[in-house]
DNA sequence: CTGTATAGATCTACACTGTAGAGTATGGCG
DNA sequence: CGCCATACTCTACAGTGTAGATCTATACAG
């Protein structure tokens, strides 16, 4: 039917869109370099993206699309957790120049509650009373973005070289950094250190189990291999 | 002389940006926009701010001057950190429009670096050791800067006042949300909120304190009086 | 006073943006 | 054949960032 044409020619111009963006950077994503991608006119697209601002938002269900299949997996609450959380990481390794659209527009679409849903029953299953698990949803998805996007505009990393160098310029006013030098001179193992976050957030979780002795038993237990 | 003036008209400049910003958002802060309102022509910004993309830069060089003297408070490690992340996100509610460049565009200027060097302080003298403290510097501001992004751009509060409605439409393709109807129905106290992830994160940041006495001792080396 | 150097703002122009509105080709159906 | 919806194109306009040339006003040398 024509409806299902309707969507599925709207999926074409958003996988361009997307693919643009992820060739030459969200800056050159104007309406017409996505129309002429398409092999169409400018003013084609509008009857299926909206507008502009529309087509960002589409470009943001599209990732969503592509992350909730990490919703789906089996296994225990934390290695769905895991699991959730480094697919939202290797997404935006996949698409490091629309995925912080993610974090400027809020999406409510169904791929977007599933998401979350799954999240949800995680952290239940886990043993999070239900007055703590939207927070800690938040929490989580808040670190994962957050971190996700530090690594892809290069807050964590500035230019670089030699921050070291950078933090003798600033002499006595960083003496923190003076004293870090050493550990500061060694370039980050990001995968490792998102790794060590998400446990660290495992650890909060864990700790919001009630005091059930055998649930308290687990959580110990889970601390102490570390 | 000059020098001075210069810098001054700079700041002045960049103030009125910011301002403009704060009124009217950060889709019509175009460099005519800035200009009038400084009184001025548009291509007299250029040997001042350089380009649009410098001014956007500029902003985020404000913000950090404003969120500097929170790195100044007195007090022990955690008061420090406390007030350091809760400056963060008053400054968000301040200029909520602007905040979010701080995530998008790197800064590197010593603001930036004196604001570091007051995180890993803090962490020190908690006696976190040293090769931890970059890490939880960088885990503590990914969670103020993405919490308050969050709050502002509204991610965590989808525009329907009834995701309770939005959950009951999603069916069974959203069990948890289903069984959290109950606390997903009263609106959440962000300030509340904030402040449980904080604890949270502090909790994590003791836990990462070596709970060997001599360890402990080596690690904080010189910054036990503060 | 005149002449000139200099700093700062301006004017004009260009290539580009999003998008409103009207026009046009194409196909199927009576 | 006419009719009509669908899908697209064309033209146009106001607004953007900014390069390049021009103007103006002040400061100082003679």
């Amino acid at each position: 039917m024509a409806e299902q044409g309707v969507e599925t020619r709207r999926r074409e111009i958003l996988t361009a869109a997307l693919a643009l963006a992820d060739e030459r950077g969200l800056d050159v994503l104007s309406m017409r370099a996505v129309a002429t991608r398409v092999g169409v006119t400018p003013m084609a697209l509008y009857p299926y993206v909206g507008n502009k601002d529309a087509l960002l938002d589409g470009l943001v269900d599209l990732l969503l699309a592509e992350l909730l299949p990490a919703a789906g997996t089996a296994g225990a609450w934390h290695e769905r957790l895991r699991a959730i959380a480094h697919a939202g990481r290797a997404l935006a390794h996949r698409h490091p120049t629309a995925y912080p659209l993610l974090l400027s527009r809020p999406a409510v679409t169904p791929d977007a509650v599933r998401l979350v849903d799954a999240l949800y029953t995680a952290l239940l299953d886990a043993g999070v009373p239900a007055a703590q698990v939207p927070r800690l949803e938040r929490l989580v998805s808040t670190y994962v973005l957050g971190y996700a996007v530090g690594e892809i505009t290069g807050r964590f990393a500035p230019v670089d070289p030699r921050r070291h160098a950078r933090a003798e310029a600033a002499g006595s006013q960083a003496p923190a950094h003076q004293e870090l030098s050493g550990v500061l001179a060694q370039p980050p193992d990001w995968d490792a250190e998102f790794g060590a976050g998400l446990d660290d957030l495992m650890h909060v979780i864990t700790n919001h189990v009630p005091t059930d002795p055998t649930a308290r038993d687990l959580a110990k237990r889970g601390s102490a291999s570390r």
